[in-house]
Order: structure tokens, then C-alpha cells, then sequence
DNA sequence: CGGGTTATGAACCATACGTTTCAGAATGTC
DNA sequence: GACATTCTGAAACGTATGGTTCATAACCCG
């Protein structure tokens, strides 16, 4: 055989994904994947081939490792309006911690506001992401909520959604509190 | 005297503003702001200096002309809850129009994802933004709503609000269902 | 040890960027 | 017509970009 490979392919996308994360696809230089991932350009494009590549798969974790945990109790089947009132305290509290990541905003939302219509880079996973939004908080929805409000009131929360992850890149604290004041409304909506 | 110029300045500013709304600060080359404002670059630097200057005056017509007049009526001091339907209505009736304004989005949203914590361009004008959202929902739900909810539901509608401009980008149909739904809830406001 | 593989660094490519400069043409006023 | 100013076109600058290439070194296994 021969010399394997020395270094982890998932820890290299998690190191792009933080680079994407906090400067966007544009603004993330090929020098600052080289020295957030540790490794040369050369393997970088050997890996992955080019940085749109990298950056979808960056993507995807970002969506499976940081999103869907976020989501998953909304989309259970036995999922109800409380599961709605912890993912906001959920962003509330992420928003209050301190957490880089509520400087970075979403890396999707941000994604979005940066390629949508000008990159052809998402394609489908722009309305895929929305529509997951809106399919969860509908799901929850149904259990716990008058349910002839059902489908709008989904699309209120995922309006609102985007809105407060656009928020937390201006100033976390008033995120936070859209979030907070998404919980005392949903007291309201049970039923 | 001399050859007095031949040009408006208020004319390039817009037409710059168009550039920017569709391709992004970064996005928009200043050959593009040559072709768009049919002026050379030696004009253009002539006239206002910088690309960066350009943008902010091309923001600050954005402000005054786009978003000013959908807010002034939520900003009246006789403004009520029915003010803020007529917010929504405009909102969703220039998303289903078909005008490429839906498909750009807002331009200081953009503007927010793209630039804020990032480059040192907007300052104070993000937040501020915001708050003027705020205040504006603020005032008109003092009139016709339960006065103990106006503060946190002024924050409910403007994370929507800006969720809503996002979601544009993404699909303008879907983001006029967003407003829609929105007229529809406001309805159980009233008091 | 030797051979096949992987990693590295550096150089290099073409392109694009924002910005500056300048000579000269256009244009209005005295 | 002369002059001051405005505008244009083109060139050039330095920097940065994404991407490629290649010789060399590091490494593991049979």
C-alpha cells in the first residue's frame, strides 16, 4: 500500500464551514480556508475540487449538525406548540450566550441574502430550507393550536425565523428578545 | 465661467442604487456602475469620491424613496392597527407584481447580511433600520391593540418583516403569503 | 529497503478588482 | 475667439482572486 491520508476530511469542513460561516462564500479566500483548515491549497483542491465544492459541503453540515437538532423536536410526530416555545428559547438563549455563532447569524439565511438569484450555488436548497421551516412549525402547530390557523401561522413563525437570525448579525440582544416575545405569544395560540 | 456639468447627480445615484440593489456592494464592479450610470469612472470617482460613498448615498435613497413612504403611514401620530394591514397589503401586493423589485429583495437587508460585523460601512444604520421598524409598528399598535402586548408585538412584526424581505429573494409568491398571513392574525389584535 | 501514495510549499496563471492619472475633446461664458 | 471647467477614454497601478502545476519531502506497507 501506501501513505494514507493524515488528516480528517469532516474536521477540514468543519474548519471551512466556521471560514464560510463568518465571512460568506465570497468573502471567504482561499488563504483563509488554507489556514483554518491547516492544510495547503493543493490539498484542499485535491479533496474537494474547487471551492463551491467545499462550501456545499460546508452546507450541509451546517444544516444537519447545526439546524436539524434545532428542528427535530418540531418535526416529531407527537410534536405540539411547547416544542415551538422551546426552539425560540433555544435561539433565545443562543442569542444571550456570547456565542460567536450569534455574530455569525445563519449560515443559510446568510447564504441566502448572498447567492439567492446573483450565484446559481443553492439552487433548490434555498425553498427546501423554507419549506422545512414552515413544515415544522406547522406539524407543531397542529397539536395545541386552533387548527384552522395552522398554515398561516406557520408562515408567520418562518418569516419570523429568518428574520431573527438576520437580526442577531446586527445585535444579538435584540434578536434575543423577538424571540422572547415569539414565547408569550404563543401563549395566546394555544387552544 | 466654465462648462457646467452635464449630468444629475440625483440621476447616477439611483442608477447606481439599481447596481447595487441587484448585484450587492461587492457584487457591483465599478464597471458596472459605468454602464448602469452611463458616466466614466473618472466621473464617477470625480463626483463622489469612492465606491463606498457611492453606496451610502445610494443606501440613503433607498431609505428616503422605498422604505420611507411604506413606513410614513405607520409613523403618523393617528396611526392604528389598520395601518400596519395597509404595511402588509403593500408588502405582498409588490411581491406578486411581477416588478423585479421582489426579486432584489431589500436593499438594506442585503445589505445587513452582506456587510454588517464584516465590513465597517453601515455602522449605526442597521440598527437604526431596525428601530425605525420597531417604532413605527410600536405606534400604530398603541392605536387599536392591547396596549400590554404593543412593545413585544412591534418586535413579532419587525423580525417578520425583514424575514419577509428575504424570503423574496427566494420566491416572491411565497414571501406574499407570508404578508397575507399576516393581515389574517392582525385581525385577532384588534381591541 | 523500496515503491506507491499523500502532503507540502512555492511558483505561476489569468482574471478581476478599486483607484489614480492624464491627455484631449466637449462645452458654456466672457 | 479665448478660457475655464467638465467630461471622456484609455492606460496603468497594486492588490487580490480562484485555480493549477510540479518538484520534493513525508509516510506506510509489503
Amino acid at each position: 500500500m501506501a501513505r494514507p491520508r493524515s488528516f480528517d476530511t469532516a474536521e477540514i469542513v468543519l474548519a471551512a464551514r466556521q471560514v464560510f460561516w463568518e465571512k460568506g462564500y465570497r468573502g471567504a479566500a482561499i488563504e483563509d480556508l488554507e489556514r483554518n483548515t491547516g492544510l495547503n491549497r493543493s490539498s484542499l483542491y485535491a479533496t474537494f475540487g474547487s471551492k463551491k465544492a467545499l462550501f456545499l459541503r460546508a452546507l450541509a453540515l451546517y444544516l444537519d449538525d447545526f439546524i436539524g437538532p434545532r428542528l427535530a423536536p418540531m418535526e416529531r410526530a407527537d410534536a405540539d406548540v411547547g416544542d415551538i416555545e422551546s426552539f425560540f428559547a433555544g435561539l433565545a438563549r443562543l442569542f444571550r450566550s456570547g456565542d460567536p455563532a450569534a455574530r455569525r447569524g445563519c449560515l443559510m439565511v446568510n447564504s441566502i441574502a448572498e447567492l439567492e438569484g446573483r450565484v446559481p450555488l443553492l439552487k433548490s436548497r434555498s425553498a427546501g430550507f423554507r419549506d422545512r421551516l414552515r413544515s415544522a412549525f406547522a406539524n407543531a402547530l397542529s397539536r395545541g393550536t386552533r387548527g384552522d390557523r395552522v398554515e398561516e401561522r406557520a408562515r408567520l413563525l418562518t418569516s419570523a425565523t429568518l428574520g431573527a437570525w438576520l437580526a442577531t448579525r446586527i445585535a444579538p440582544t435584540e434578536a434575543a428578545r423577538m424571540c422572547e416575545a415569539w414565547i408569550a405569544e404563543l401563549r395566546d395560540w394555544r387552544a
